[in-house]
DNA sequence: TATTCCATGTAATTCGTTACATGATTCT
DNA sequence: AGAATCATGTAACGAATTACATGGAATA
């Protein structure tokens, strides 16, 4: 059976090619702050793949000099042979990665579950995106003042903007979810069919060249 | 420990709320077709649970009539206790669906693996998500003509629109990062800040009412 | 006749989360 | 003194994929 892919590695390695030297806790905390909109991972995964990155010679502990209390933390750093190896990957074509997404279900089952559930669900959505989409643009100006010395700023843009633009499709498409749903309750399919063809046009935005 | 989802379940029961009776098989083919843009599932996950929604008096098999050999082909329909149960999961909020695109996580750390290789990685995303979206650009006109009498028509709808304002989302989005590289290749991070100014307003367009 | 598709199901293995155990440090 | 946070790690369990086994029906 060929192994599955393993990401947890590879987001460790990533991690430490940024930051010199890192514990599974500061990793964690990475995560959730900087990636998180787009990855996540737990400690049941960070800390046995550190032994194991340990273990293949991609990372190594850190010497901790310790203030005072024999506090027990463990920092690593990558290792030459870590960023040959992060490096082939980052190189390798993104693999598709399978999204799930519950609340579509929800939507999509709409009718075993009422209008009016399927309503609040898009709200809800329609309230999510506001905020993040809010969030993400909050984020942007500070981000440019504080790291305008980072040399992985782009990098670090490019991910906050694609989150911004996720969450203000998600925002544009409850808007035109609410109004196709009271097209389909006054005028039923044939509503629907009227409202579907007030939307944005499909065809000519995806034609256009850049 | 607080037992987790189990979506798989729901997926069943809700295919099985409008499609009257299906096989393991349909469901299989039923998500690949139908809602594959945000859902997947495969048969390891089907068949065991089709045998415990079955053990749980939530579908019941259907009587074949074997048109001639002894073919084995199990249908299952859903009771009205399966009815209750997935109502009552749709009607609660929908539980966050964790995200994880590793093509995001590509160009976060797109310093470790060089400009080229990045610009690659968002070429390839832009590419994918034209295609996607002149495919569901194509698909509603067949479902408004195919399923004018369809009661899930507007369901439907709702859920492909969707995927097409993610494609759309994504495809802006490449743009945008393509100058966004352009610009810091010849201003490093100053060029960055500046091009960054040029993209379209954040804050205006979420403050916008409906 | 060979290949593809229809069709069901199990086994092996990995992925990933949650909960638990444990203890130090910092803040109120 | 007590709470919150920092910090590391393991155990248990469920989720999910992939591969395998098996065989009929249709089609080229």
């Amino acid at each position: 059976m060929t192994p599955r892919p393993n990401t947890t590695r590879f987001v460790i390695l990533g991690i430490l090619s940024t930051e010199e030297s890192a514990s599974g806790y500061d990793i964690r905390q990475f995560v959730a702050l900087s990636i998180g909109h787009f990855w996540q991972e737990s400690f049941g995964q960070i800390y046995p793949e550190l032994a194991r990155l340990d273990a293949d010679g991609l990372i190594a502990p850190v010497r901790e000099r310790r203030t005072a209390g024999n506090r027990s933390r463990k920092r690593y750093q990558i290792t030459p042979h870590g960023r040959v190896i992060l490096k082939s990957w980052l190189q390798q074509p993104a693999a598709p990665s399978p999204v799930r997404l519950e609340y579509l279900l929800k939507i999509f089952f709409g009718r075993a579950g009422g209008l009016p559930t399927t309503r609040s669900h898009i709200a809800g959505i329609e309230k999510q995106a506001t905020e993040r989409a809010r969030a993400f643009a909050a984020i942007a100006p500070e981000l440019l003042q504080d790291s305008a010395a980072d040399p992985d700023l782009v990098f670090a843009l490019l991910t906050l903007r694609h989150g911004y633009r996720t969450a203000e499709a998600r925002l544009q498409w409850a808007r035109e979810a609410e109004a196709l749903l009271r097209a389909f309750e006054r005028g039923g399919n044939r509503g629907v069919a009227a409202a579907w063809k007030k939307l944005p046009a499909l065809e000519a935005y995806v034609d256009e060249s850049p």
